[in-house]
DNA sequence: GGGTTTCGTCACAGCACGGTAACAATGGTC
DNA sequence: GACCATTGTTACCGTGCTGTGACGAAACCC
């Protein structure tokens, strides 16, 4: 899951260090500039997943900003979110009518943002926000039924993505082919243990790359489990 | 184009006939409810559009509410604002982080709840706002009732502009039939599952172009997914 | 090492699932 | 009314998935 590309617009250096800061450090990839114009040229470059635009920044105001980022085809639907010092509900609702996604008011507390943009996120793009579950190299995405590892997509059939979902929702964690059974299967399944042997090996096959180890783990006597972080 | 559906969650009866006046004025369809689970009900039996959720409402508390609302399946997706007197930085960062979409707090004009309403939903759902979505080399056009791929404009059918529209408000999630139905048909509808396989295959057909890859993708045994961005 | 248990792998039969075409019913248009 | 577009249903077919038993390999115990 690469990080999520973030553009940020303002021009109180002191601010806009802090802001990096805590995004970085909250695993972000964020690059930032106080002039209106380089904001539009860096975005269209390399359309980033969410901008933070200072209403007002030195020269072009950033309602033009912002409304101009709308006009680009490139970068029409890239979220964005105003930060002002502004308090005044016209400016407000001018921002959010104009485009923005969202508004926060200077004073504003880093861990305040960082849960707004993760909120926008989420609903943006699903996959940034992790709506998909990452164990090792291994990435599962449920509601598109997807699974790659080390980012190349897998082709894995049915009872093989619950049995993985599964593993992948507790991950390390050991289970009887029985527990198994229950869980992939349904409690009520009337199947031979020995079925899980043959569906631990098709998923070994399905997810496997030359040059890689197995991540599912056998456990003697035990069970199976698939290789923690 | 449908008028988009809001469920509020409030207590206060003065407000709640306020606000749902002025959002019936500007042609949403507004349901009303002052208890949680009553609206876990409505939620569950007709999914709206967007949910305003009073913080703290008789009985349940609405943080409860948003969390229930987020483990359903069925509502798992709906975009919630929380409407709330307290301005504590705390609670409104762990609203955000429980899954709401936004944070109003009260007092709150009539105008800004509207602006922040039609924000969330542009953001996810452009369709309902009248905006043209995009989503790979397709584009579709819900005020004009077009589709066009590659910048050709193609012939869809009435069904099978329900579906593409729906597909491409969720893009690269997958459905089952019985989901389709109830998006695409109405909830009502009793209809066999097998005739969303026919119009699947219309879509199909309708929006095939040679040398270019179907977009609709088949997940044997979950449903069907258009191809995400 | 011999015996026993546990696991890996394979091939195969059965069938569940999706693709497709054909058809009847409906409703709108001229 | 005649025509056409659209819709929902069904039946048939092919493909891929699933569960099972059998056999050999590996691990464990003495």
């Amino acid at each position: 899951m690469p990080a999520p590309k973030l553009l940020l617009v303002e021009d109180d250096t002191a601010l806009a260090e802090l802001v990096e800061y805590r995004f970085r450090g909250e695993g972000y990839d964020v690059r930032t500039t106080d002039d209106g114009d380089e904001a539009l040229l860096l975005a269209a470059e390399d359309a980033p997943d969410l901008v933070l635009l200072d209403w007002m920044i030195g020269g072009t105001s950033g309602i033009e900003v912002c409304r101009r980022l709308r006009r680009n085809k490139e970068t029409a639907h890239v979220p964005i979110i105003m930060l002002t010092a502004r308090s005044d509900e016209e400016d407000r609702i001018r921002g959010l009518e104009i485009g923005a996604d969202d508004y926060v008011t200077k004073p504003f507390s880093p861990r305040e943002l960082i849960a707004r943009v993760s909120a926008v996120l989420r609903r943006v793009r699903p996959a940034l926000a992790g709506e998909t579950i990452t164990v090792g190299d291994l990435s599962l995405d449920p509601t598109a039924h997807r699974v790659a590892r080390r980012g190349t997509p897998m082709k894995v059939g049915p009872t093989e993505f619950r049995l993985l979902r599964h593993f992948m929702e507790h991950p390390g964690r050991v289970f009887s082919r029985g527990q198994l059974l229950d869980a992939v299967w349904g409690s009520g399944s009337d199947i031979e243990l020995r079925t899980v042997d043959v569906h631990i090996r098709r998923l070994r096959q399905a997810i496997a790359i030359p040059g890689a180890a197995d991540p599912v783990r056998t456990v003697r006597s035990a069970g199976y489990a698939l290789e923690g972080v």
